[in-house]
DNA sequence: CCGCTATTAGGACTAGGTACTAAGAACAGT
DNA sequence: ACTGTTCTTAGTACCTAGTCCTAATAGCGG
């Protein structure tokens, strides 16, 4: 049987959203009408053609393309900083971070904004995660902003400690230490304990 | 000036490769050649038509806007799991993990592995990660794979540790002990220690 | 039966190609 | 200087997945 127009325009808006890639030939005869019925659908609906609806999704694309590279140098961003002392950043929790069976943060997200803010804070060419002894304090979830606070508590000549506690609110939901590496440009792998 | 035969390839597939949408008479101008020495060339270096590259991009976008959902789930493909048990899974380094600067793994995708191994190894509905005791014991690098496998040690009411250690060969360069919480289900958030 | 909307058919044209033939240009080897 | 080979260009027919436009027909309400 076919649909009426109207239930056939509803059809098709929801067909092609979720499969930018077919023809119009192809809705013709998934719907059983011709192929002009489903161009004059889609001018009223004002749905491009299948090649301007390919190049978007390819556009967009391209778009989060650069966009999923550099920015993750560091997790969440950093608000303020003083070079080996302390340093703050942000990170907001979004439907991507969290388990989406309870919307809870996953623990990696914590301790990667925890880790890259202690890597940042450090005055060398480069560091490297040695150690680290973490908690998870409390559920972070989705929505949520979680303001990482990482102090420098030793440093010796190789190694420093640092000290990170995230909170939420007025709430700590993570606490760690790290033990960093400091890596003064030249690529020597000192022997045992290194890391990222 | 004009270019030569090898030179004008070499050009034309960096050019594609970082724009793909350009047409052949775009390059023919960009290149002072006729459209024609462009589609022999790109025959050669069998490259599609700007159409069938911007499909392939746009197909690409699509799986991984399915991948960076729910495959996010584990981070790195597990390969042998026996609930309750243990669980081994790999993870391939690419370029996106790694510090620009030396090519060595950022720490808290090791860390991300690692975790989201002992969460899946844990036979209930949820698993939050407590504490985690971590080292990183040597650098890996871009290209590496890493194998981590996952042992549960001790198993309590709520409480279950799970080690984790992860190598690349037969080098250990990460290990881990994780408390995780098992959560049955239920939205109960049990005061204190809590967490992904 | 008239009028209206919906549908269908057809023709002309478009972009961005493929596939093929054919001819001229550039250059090297002898 | 002539020949052979590669490179480049031109031109044609054809393709897909359309646009835009005109015109004919189908189905149905009043």
């Amino acid at each position: 049987m076919r649909k009426s127009k109207k239930e056939r325009q509803a059809c098709l808006q929801e067909t092609i959203k979720e499969n930018p890639f077919v023809t119009d030939e192809e809705l013709a005869n998934e719907f059983n009408v011709s192929v002009q019925t489903i161009r004059l659908d889609r001018m009223e609906l004002a749905i491009p053609e299948l090649r301007e609806r390919i190049k978007y999704v390819a556009e967009k694309k391209m778009q989060d393309e650069v966009k999923s590279l550099p920015i993750e140098e560091v997790i969440g961003d950093i608000i303020d900083i003083e070079l080996d002392k302390s340093a703050i950043s942000i990170f907001d929790v979004k439907k991507e971070h969290v388990f989406t069976r309870n919307g809870i943060a996953r623990g990696h997200h914590l301790f990667a904004q925890a880790n890259s803010l202690a890597v940042a804070v450090i005055n060398d060419e480069m560091a490297l995660t040695g150690k680290a002894d973490i908690r998870f304090v409390h559920p972070v979830k989705e929505g949520d902003r979680v303001v990482a606070k990482a102090k420098v508590i030793r440093s010796e000549k190789l190694r420093t400690i640092v000290e990170v506690a995230s909170s939420v609110g007025n709430e700590v939901v993570f606490q760690g230490e790290f033990s960093m590496f400091r890596a003064p440009s030249s690529e020597k792998e000192e022997k045992n304990e290194t890391g990222n």
